[in-house]
DNA sequence: TGGTCATATGCCTGTCAAGGAATGCGAGGC
DNA sequence: GCCTCGCATTCCTTGACAGGCATATGACCA
């Protein structure tokens, strides 16, 4: 999911602010049909929400998703808070 | 890289302790060659290390690439922080 | 209702990655 | 020196996915 470039740049450009579908398709320069396949993948994951105006389609981030992220993060964010100057005088002495 | 359920279940493993190849192979109940391989993936990205002890290979988890992770992951962060409650209030007030 | 705009979907192709089977390779034990 | 053990690497097949083009859908306007 977050693993293609294209996916976060869109997420990265709708954390600043939501935008429209012709919006996203100019800003990355993609086509819109490559454009409207991302979103469909980051709707069906939950990372964004979209609303009908007019004719445009205004898409949102929701951020829920990521804390999952962040929780599966939190054991090792823990190990690096605590032990990672010990870890790294580990790895660099026996280099 | 992290997209992989079966490099997440490695590096939960290692999370705790350090390992054998060996025992990551009856650990997650692979072939040995896949676990090899995805070693390797873990490997270039730097998430492990392993030194050579007697005719096994340790591998260790090396923690510092994952702050890129939770480095990408501060921005959204902040926003769920400050403003989690109120989009949540949003989402929910439009359903 | 016919036409147009904004978006979604289907089809196609190329690319890449995962997993197994077989094999290569270095370290130890006889 | 040979054989075995532990691991790495190669080859192969299969499946997933990205991207483009063409086309469908759906909302609005004349």
């Amino acid at each position: 999911m977050l693993a293609e470039p294209t996916r976060r740049r869109i997420l990265d450009r709708l954390r600043r602010s939501e935008s429209s579908v012709g919006e996203l398709v100019a800003a990355l320069g993609m086509s819109q049909p490559a454009v409207s396949k991302h979103l469909k993948v980051l709707r069906e994951a939950g990372l964004v929400t979209c609303r009908t105006a007019a004719q445009q389609r205004i898409y949102r981030i929701d951020l829920r998703p990521l804390r999952a992220v962040d929780d599966w993060l939190g054991p090792y964010r823990r190990m690096w808070t605590d032990h990672l100057d010990a870890l790294e005088r580990h790895l660099d002495s026996q280099e």
